[in-house]
DNA sequence: CTGTTAGCGCCTTCAC
DNA sequence: GTGAAGGCGCTAACAG
């Protein structure tokens, strides 16, 4: 059906010279004449020819790709993050190719095992928290893995990600100031370690108020827009509703919002703190506070991190922890 | 530094059997006794290999892969349409493979050249309305080229769109029945012929309104939250300011709101049509019109055209066109 | 049913 | 400076 693609030997046919030479002033490298390397080099131009990737990695035994597993390429702050990557990664001279897990683990394992078969030299994993087996596997063949936004129980990889604990905590503690108890929490499910840790950091700030996790609502979201849009419709059904909400991210915010406002419940009835990205957000929302995670950071850390360990060597493990900014309400 | 993956050799080895018996397990063609079959297949399992998919694609000049290359992949309404493309053609055994333009036709290019030199079995694109010749030579070559949501001026291939005149024609009819002149319009590029369509639709219903394209305030965004956000504030400063906009894009229309929204303009005071999905516009918009683009439709009906060249050896040139809802006024 | 072999397109010694 | 030849890992004929 397609018609072939142009070979090294037909552009070394076509040049007079042999497939040595054209591969010389592919990759100038060895000596080659500068009259020849013109006439080479008008000759690749004019026949627009592509050297096979595939076939040229096979022999280097060098991709020059990185994968990127995301558990929601429609969520803005992951996309935010890998845009970031791909410019810096670029610049180095590797591709970056993302494949979606929609959070779920066995999607998740199926796009690792593809990344691996193209032989990608490094990933990148925002993960669902399963395949730790699998991921400590390729740890130990030494293939350079690195983690962000959310750990990976018992892989001891590379690591980028934001303080959840002592955000969740200022945050939290911030609430419970104004409304005590009277608070929802939007939470997400233990597998995902941001979550967890949020939680942990929730639970603490409740203890040291002195009050007990019971007191407080709790909903169990997806970190997506829908699992929060259910929160804001039962939260709606409520007969004694909170003062405020705290929500793990910025899909179960807008979500909420939504439910909120479909149930016919005026938004500003309800103090909310949200991690993540909302740049939306003050159209619409006077009470809220953002715990601002930065995709630009973290995209240049990620990169650099990558770089560091295939073009430098680096072998020890590193681990990079952000501090995101409590922004107070929007007004 | 990583060690090197484990090849079929190795397998094959391990397993006491040859290489062509191992790829047979491999792919399930050809005949292998079950005992034979179940031992490697245990055999491939404890080492955890990964057939390299490099070496396979080149022996088989087949990828099973497909690229897409975006203008903007944090714009929700693209990455939507990618991950049904993603689904659906990997229940056909394809992978899809993402790059951005970042709008710019230069970027563009590299990433199709980087797709061309993957042998990328077909390449789907929203354009930035450049690379015409190469587009162009890629289609005489016989190669597979699905546009969507935007064509490239002079170049044949198949196409998914929007019926960009009509819509844009009966939006700005009903824009123009309320308000008559007293409209301002944020377009895109002409570069980009989503654009130029929707102009081209609404000039004409200025001109059956007995109006004159001057009468109206036109920006030029670039179909980005910030050029939107820009035209927002200019907007803001104006003496008389037009009573309705019409927005060529849902980043645009977020991007505009907040322009106003910053300059101290009540978002109710003027009444908004925009084209694409905006989904948390409910939150704040109330008097805001959409011409909704569904990314679901679009995204299987790509899947499908590009299933049906590279499985069905289709050759004829497709071209759909959708038409879209234009959904009057939230509530 | 299974093994042997050739070769996909490229790069990289090694001769000349 | 340049060409010839071997081999990266895999699959697809072809033998047996």
């Amino acid at each position: 059906m397609a018609a072939a693609p142009f070979t090294i030997k037909d552009v070394a046919q076509a040049a007079g010279v042999s497939t040595a030479t054209v591969s010389r002033v592919m990759n100038r490298n060895g000596y080659v004449k500068d009259e020849v390397r013109k006439h080479v080099e008008d000759v690749i131009k004019q026949m627009n020819y592509q050297p096979n990737i595939l076939a040229r990695s096979l022999k280097q035994e060098r991709s020059r790709t990185v994968g990127m597993v995301l558990p929601d390429m429609t969520n803005p702050y992951f996309m935010a993050v890998a845009r970031t990557v791909q410019q810096h990664l670029m610049q180095q001279g590797f591709h970056l190719l993302y494949m979606d897990s929609d959070d779920n683990p066995s999607k998740e394992l199926e796009a690792i095992q593809v990344f691996a078969g193209m032989r990608t030299e490094a990933l990148i994993l925002a993960g669902t928290g399963g395949n730790a087996d699998c991921l400590n596997q390729m740890l130990a063949e030494g293939k350079t893995v690195v983690l962000f936004d959310r750990t990976v129980c018992g892989v001891q990889a590379d690591l980028i990600m934001d303080d959840n604990r002592s955000s969740a905590k200022e945050a939290m503690s911030y609430l419970l100031g104004k409304y005590g108890p009277d608070i929802g929490i939007i939470r997400g499910p233990d597998r995902i370690s941001t979550s967890m840790e949020r939680t942990e950091g929730t639970r603490q700030a409740i203890a040291e108020a002195g009050c007990s996790p019971e007191d407080f609502i709790w909903f169990e979201g997806g970190f997506t827009r829908r699992s929060g849009r259910e929160a804001g419709k039962q939260w709606a059904k409520l007969t004694d509703r909170p003062k405020a909400t705290f929500s793990y991210n910025n899909e179960m915010t807008y979500g909420f919002y939504l439910g909120l406002k479909e149930s016919g419940i005026p938004l500003e009835e309800v103090e909310v703190v949200s991690f993540g990205e909302l740049e939306t957000a003050p159209l619409f929302a006077n009470r809220l506070s953002v715990i601002y995670q930065n995709p630009v950071k973290v995209g240049e850390a990620l990169a650099e991190m990558v770089a560091d360990r295939l073009e430098k060597g680096r072998k020890e493990r590193e681990q990079r922890i952000f501090m995101p900014r409590f922004e107070r309400m929007f007004h």
